[in-house]
DNA sequence: CTGAAAGCGCTAACAT
DNA sequence: ATGTTAGCGCTTTCAG
């Protein structure tokens, strides 16, 4: 592969001088401009990003942390990876996919002493992350897509929770549903602090309370199991509640599903939102479900603009910005059945 | 941040011996070896690696090539990712997500003449992939998740499609059915070259005429909508097939929610086999649909396999795998009606 | 407007 | 068993 003297060499110019023409950090008469440029053509000459990385302080690769996680992930969580990935493109990054577990401080604390990534986006954010504090201390520029609890210096895009909770209790209270059940996710995961089922139902309960509606929560994994052992509680509820909101695509589905085995009609009998969930997944399902999301897009893009502006060091402090979720009526969900 | 040479006067050593205690490419004391280790972690020292990458022959990075759809894309295709990226996490390199489009050859020849990664990982391959060629003349090590046509020298691994195929159609005309209808991807990604679809819609062919069957081919996009033109185009034939063979899950599960619109009644009256269909995603529809689908995370890790092999050297020509797909029979497919 | 030269922080060959 | 040194291919000062 050719080197940057090669190209020095065949256009009979000085090494500097091609560098300066491919970083356009000083005026270059136009003559020599097109020496460089076509021996540069002609060698086939790309600069090393290694070389480039070392001696300059630009290195142009965000790492995006989506941390490994057993229930496997759907393709609303892909969407914000896509649009992560596609925005950094435009901004001028790669994009290292880091898979580690969200424990895995050592292993964080490793790859930004590498000094490989200029940045680090957090995705999968619980509400006591582990991470931050580790790379606060490392000095390196980072943003999330969610937040913890203690995030007044953090930079971060997340949904808008309350927004959301209050979209999707306006909407049923106006259609006379008085009692809900939410489908949260399991102990577990609410144990580890999980940023969206703690704000969802911290934000569903400030809603229900403020329509004076009642609600029971039932926590389970988000798989068809987790979905089909919802219907079973919920059958044994006396009264029944006649709406559900959901926070899980998978165990929502197996929720719906099982419903219709059991000879409930969607919306005719119950009502059922999904929050969170994504376009594609919502009409996977039958009937296909209303949802209350944020768009994956604009929160990832938001997160990586974000990011990259502390990179580039032009801001003022911390970014932080709520995205506002849109309700999407499809057809789990109608008027209160009387 | 400290560099080696910081810890080399720390520990009271040369440079070098700090890399080599980091390498193990020399032997070295226990004494010093102590000493650098502690003066490591006292610095808290992680070498560079653009440092390292520029002056060793080493660079830990691969690069996973994603093409961005307009489709989007779905939890099934989410798990080659999060696999190939595992595998490559393993074998001790970092994982780069490029998601430029197919056509964009001038991009990745020059994202492979900055020699930033030691490899690519083609996905979404088509039968007449123009990125091949660009690869091979870079001279850069490369595999690709799935083949063209053309691939005789190539390291791929794939799903074996006429595996696939034998295995649902051996398993419906075990069941009496005789007329099947496939549904098949969009007329312009048939153009585009699609390599399942191709592939699959030639192992059914065979495997239909081989037990004397009868099949008709319905293309449509693949998204709800396009199942739902399926399920049209399906209640128009006279007399209606049995048994439905489908590629792609959003189409899938919007034909199998029409069909249930439509009061059809699936196994009964109707059986359905998603061809290439991950799990979770089977079981998000109603009924649960029956797979005949590879492994993806075998499939990835094979192609990491594939690809670092190559990198390190240690292969003789190419690695071509075929992975044998497995039916995971649930509650979509039955008898054929009488 | 252009060239020369000093690094960037390492690896690895060449010493001893 | 360890030290010395020559690069790796660039960016960026310093010097015209």
């Amino acid at each position: 592969m050719a080197t940057r003297d090669d190209v020095a060499r065949l256009a009979g110019v000085s090494p500097s001088t091609v560098s300066y023409v491919i970083s356009g950090r000083r005026t270059i008469s136009d003559a020599t401009k097109a020496k460089v440029l076509s021996a540069m053509r002609e060698l086939n000459y790309t600069p090393d990003a290694f070389a480039q990385g070392l001696a300059g302080s630009r290195r142009g690769i965000l790492a995006l942390h989506f941390p490994t996680s057993v229930d496997g992930y759907s393709s609303t969580e892909f969407e914000y990876v896509t649009a992560a990935m596609e925005r950094a493109r435009a901004l001028g990054y790669h994009m290292l996919l880091w898979s580690n577990p969200m424990t895995d401080v050592m292993g964080l604390e490793s790859l930004v002493g590498q000094k490989l990534v200029a940045g680090v986006l957090l995705m999968e954010v619980s509400i006591n992350d582990p991470r931050f504090d580790v790379l606060r201390r490392a000095n390196i520029p980072f943003a999330s897509i969610g937040r913890p609890d203690d995030s007044e210096d953090l930079s971060y895009v997340d949904n808008d929770f309350a927004e959301a909770g209050r979209i999707a209790v306006d909407y049923l209270a106006d259609l006379g549903h008085h009692s809900l059940m939410y489908i949260n996710v399991s102990v577990q995961d609410q144990k580890a602090g999980n940023g969206p089922a703690t704000r969802t139902a911290r934000a569903i309960g400030d809603a229900v309370a403020g329509r004076g509606l009642r609600m029971q929560e039932v926590p389970v994994e988000n798989n068809a199991r987790g979905g089909r052992e919802a219907l079973e509680i919920y059958l044994a509820m006396d009264p029944r509640p006649t709406a559900v909101l959901a926070l899980k695509e998978f165990a929502t589905a197996g929720f719906v599903n099982a419903a219709g085995m059991a000879s409930l009609r969607i919306p005719e009998d119950l009502s059922v939102i999904a929050l969170g969930v994504g376009d594609r997944s919502a009409e996977m399902v039958a009937p296909a479900l209303t949802t209350v999301a944020p768009s994956g897009e604009r929160i990832s893009h938001a997160a990586v603009d974000a990011l990259v502006q502390q990179i580039e060091g032009r801001t003022t402090g911390a970014v932080q910005e709520l995205i506002t979720p849109q309700m999407m009526v499809r057809d789990s969900s109608g008027p209160a059945p009387r």
